[in-house]
DNA sequence: TATATAATGAAACCCATG
DNA sequence: CATGGGTTTCATTATATA
C-alpha cells in the first residue's frame, strides 16, 4: 500500500540512461561470481549450519576487504550463519545502502539503489565457469581501502571516486574507465555489473547485439527483445549443471495462505517460525504475490526466513487481491470483522444485476488497480453491443469479456459497462464510504491511493489475532501506510490505537489519514513522518523511550516494480521504488535490536 | 499548473493435451 | 514431461484539456 512515491521525483531521471543499464543488471555480474568461487559455490543455501572455527576470521577478513565495517560484518555473520555467504552479503548490502546514504553519493543514481542491484545479482545463479580468476585474488586480498583513506578519498572529485573504488575492487583502471564512459552517472554496483559481463561476452553473443544496437541507434523495443533473450539464455544455462536450484517459493493453489474462513477444508492452525522472527515486535509486511521470480524468496530472507502467507483477497469481498503477507503473528483463533462485505459482484454492486447479461459469468472482480478504463473503450464496447437486438455473436461476446476482465468493467445500463466509482472500490476494499474523498484529493489520485492499498477485511482476517493479546490497545509502527489500511484494520478490530507512528510519502494521502483519525475519535496519538529514508535509529530509539516500544510493524512497500500492470519499469526488488522494501527491513530490523537490548 | 485521458505488453501462472 | 493456449496483473508516460 501506500503510494510510494519516491516516484514524485522520478521525473527526473534518465530513462534512456536506465535502459542502457537494464542489460548489465541482469547479466551475469561480477560480485556473484566473487562470492561463490571463493566459497566453493555456496548458492541459494539459506540454512547453511554455522560452526566457529578459523574459518569465521577468514571470513569476516573477507567481506572487510571487500570495504564493509567491521561491525555489519559480525553481525550479518551472526544473523545469517558463517556458511550462508550470500545472505551475508544480501544483509551486509542493505546495511552498506541503507545505513550509509553516503556510499550512494558516488554516483546520481538514485543512492537507495545501491543495495538492491548488487544484493540481486547475488541472487542471480547464473555462473559462467570462465571468469578472471585473477580478479577474484585481488579483491579478497584488497586491503580495508576506506579505513585510512577516507578523507582523501571524500575530497575527489565525483567520477575519480568512483574510478578510485573500481581500482580498488580490483578492476583494471582500462576496465573501470570503459564501463564509467559507456554508463554515465551509474552507481557502482552497476558498474561492477557491466564489468563483469563485459568479460563473459567473450561466450556471449547477445552482448555484442547490445554494441551494435546502440551504434545503430535504437528504439526501446528492441533493447527489451534483447534483455529478454538474455533472460532466456540464463534461464537455459541455469538448468544445466546446477539442478538443485528448486529453492523457489511457489504460491498455493488456491490461495488461501494459513486458511480463509470461507474454505474451512484447508485451515492451518500452526506453524514454527524461525527464532530471530519471533517477537517482540509483531511485524506484518505485504507485497503483490506476483511479483517476478525470486522476490518472494529475498523478501522472505531478509524477513527472518519467515515463510511468506498467500491470500487472494477474494475470499473475503468481491475482488481479487493477490498478495504475499510475511509475518510472525499467531495464525490460531483468527475471526473477521463485521459485518462481513459482500463476496459476489452482484451483491456488492445490485444495481449491475438488471444489466448483467447471462453471458458475462463473472461473480468477482478482478484486481482493482490504480488506473481505470478509457470512456473510449467502454463507448465502443456499447456500439459493438447495439448492432444486435437480441444474439450477440459468440466472437463479439468473447472480445467485451475480455475486455470486462482486463479493466474490471461492470453492467451500468443496456449494453453499457463502466469502470468502478471510487467509493465502489472504496467499499471492496474494506474502508468507509468517502474515506479517501475531499481534502482537495483529485480523482484520478483517489483510484491512484485506493489501487495501492490493503484489503482491510483481509488484513483484519490476520491482524485479529492481536486483539485478545492486547486488550488495553497498541502501539504501531506504519511503514507506507497509504491511506491507512492497517489503521482501518485494527479499529475495526476494535483495538485501541494508542501510539501510531505513520511514516507515508504523499501528503495527500496523510491528510486522509489524519481525517479519518479525527473523525473515528481516536484517542492516542497520530505521528506523522513522511519519507521511511529518513527514518533513523535515533528517532525509533525516541520513540520506543517515550511510549515504551512498538508492538507491531506494519508496511506494505512499493510494489511498482513487482506488479505485471507496469510495462515499463518492472524491475524487481531493485527496481526504484520496490527496493524501499530493504527500508522496511532495516527499520524494523532496527526496532528488533533496540527492543531486544531494552529485555 | 493541475487534472484527465488514452495508448502502451509481457512475465508468470494455470491447465488441458499429446 | 514438454508445450501451447488461456488468464491475470497495488502501472507509466505522453498528450490533451481546463
Amino acid at each position: 500500500m501506500g503510494d510510494h512515491a519516491p516516484g514524485d521525483d522520478s521525473e527526473n531521471i534518465d530513462w534512456d540512461t536506465e535502459d542502457e543499464l537494464e542489460i548489465q543488471n541482469i547479466a551475469p555480474s561480477s560480485c556473484a561470481q566473487l562470492i561463490t568461487r571463493d566459497t566453493e559455490a555456496v548458492i541459494s543455501n539459506g540454512k547453511a549450519s554455522s560452526s566457529a572455527g578459523p574459518s569465521n576470521t577468514k571470513l569476516v577478513e573477507h567481506f572487510l576487504g571487500m570495504g564493509f565495517r567491521e561491525q555489519w560484518v559480525t553481525k550479518a555473520i551472526e544473523k545469517n550463519g558463517e556458511g550462508d555467504h550470500e545472505s551475508i552479503l544480501d544483509t551486509l548490502f542493505a546495511y552498506q545502502a541503507l545505513e550509509d546514504p553516503q556510499q550512494g553519493h558516488n554516483s546520481c543514481h538514485p543512492n537507495h539503489l545501491n543495495s538492491p542491484q548488487q544484493q540481486q545479482c547475488v541472487n542471480d545463479d547464473d555462473l559462467s565457469s570462465d571468469y578472471d580468476e585473477s580478479l577474484l585474488d585481488d579483491f579478497s586480498e584488497s586491503d580495508s581501502w576506506l579505513g585510512s583513506e577516507t578523507e582523501d578519498f571524500d575530497s575527489l572529485p565525483e567520477h575519480e571516486k568512483t574510478l578510485k573504488y573500481l581500482v580498488a575492487m580490483g578492476y583494471t583502471e582500462e576496465e573501470a574507465s570503459i564501463a564509467m564512459e559507456r554508463c554515465p552517472g551509474a552507481s557502482i554496483a552497476v558498474l561492477t555489473d557491466f564489468i563483469g559481463a563485459a568479460q563473459n561476452a567473450k561466450t556471449e553473443p547477445v552482448f555484442f547485439e547490445d554494441e551494435k544496437r546502440k551504434n545503430l541507434g535504437e528504439n526501446g523495443k528492441l533493447k527489451k527483445r534483447k534483455l529478454y533473450e538474455l533472460e532466456a539464455w540464463k534461464r537455459n544455462k541455469q538448468k544445466g549443471p546446477l539442478t538443485e536450484q528448486d529453492e523457489v517459493i511457489r504460491l498455493p493453489n488456491p490461495m488461501t495462505g494459513f486458511g480463509v474462513p470461507s474454505e474451512p477444508s484447508s485451515m492451518v492452525t500452526h506453524r514454527t517460525l524461525p527464532d530471530d522472527a519471533i517477537g517482540p515486535p509483531f511485524f506484518y509486511y505485504e507485497n503483490v504475490a506476483l511479483a517476478p521470480k525470486g522476490s518472494w524468496d529475498t523478501i522472505s530472507r531478509f524477513l527472518y526466513d519467515v515463510e511468506p502467507e498467500f491470500v487472494d483477497s477474494k475470499y473475503f469481498c468481491a475482488a481479487a487481491r493477490k498478495r504475499g503477507y510475511v509475518h510472525n503473528l499467531p495464525i490460531n483463533n483468527r475471526f473477521c470483522i463485521l459485518p462481513l462485505p459482500p463476496r459476489t459482484i452482484s451483491d456488492a454492486l445490485p444495481l449491475t444485476k438488471r444489466w448483467w447479461p447471462e453471458w458475462d459469468k463473472r461473480t468477482k472482480l478482478n484486481c482493482l488497480q490504480t488506473v481505470i478504463a478509457s470512456a473510449k473503450l467502454t463507448e465502443r464496447i456499447r456500439k459493438d453491443l447495439e448492432k444486435y437486438s437480441d444474439y450477440v455473436p459468440l466472437d463479439v461476446q468473447k472480445k467485451v469479456i475480455e475486455d470486462c476482465r482486463k479493466w474490471n468493467l461492470v453492467w451500468v445500463g443496456k449494453n453499457k459497462v463502466a469502470p468502478l466509482e471510487p467509493d465502489e472500490v472504496e467499499m471492496l476494499l474494506g474502508f468507509p464510504r468517502n474515506h479517501t474523498r475531499g481534502g482537495g484529493i483529485s480523482r484520478t489520485d483517489r483510484y491512484k491511493s485506493l489501487g495501492n492499498s490493503f484489503q482491510v477485511d483481509t488484513v483484519a482476517y490476520h491482524l485479529s489475532v492481536l486483539k485478545d493479546i492486547f486488550p488495553k490497545g497498541i502501539n504501531m509502527l506504519s511503514l507506507f501506510s497509504g491511506i491507512g489500511g492497517a489503521e482501518v484494520a485494527l479499529h475495526r478490530l476494535g483495538i485501541l490505537l494508542n501510539n501510531i507512528v505513520s511514516v507515508e510519502i504523499s501528503e495527500a494521502n496523510r491528510d486522509i489519514v489524519r481525517s479519518w483519525w479525527e473523525q473515528t475519535n481516536q484517542k492516542g496519538n497520530l505521528v506523522h513522518l513522511p519519507d521511511v529514508q529518513q527514518l533513523n535509529g535515533d528517532q525509533l530509539e525516541q520513540f520506543i523511550s517515550s511510549f515504551g516500544g512498538f508492538d507491531l510493524v506494519v508496511g506494505g512497500s512499493p510494489c511498482n516494480n513487482l506488479t505485471g500492470s507496469n510495462r515499463v519499469s518492472r524491475d524487481g526488488l531493485q527496481g526504484d521504488h520496490s527496493s524501499l522494501f530493504y527500508d522496511y527491513f532495516r527499520i524494523l530490523d532496527t526496532v528488533k535490536s533496540i527492543m531486544n537490548k531494552q529485555n
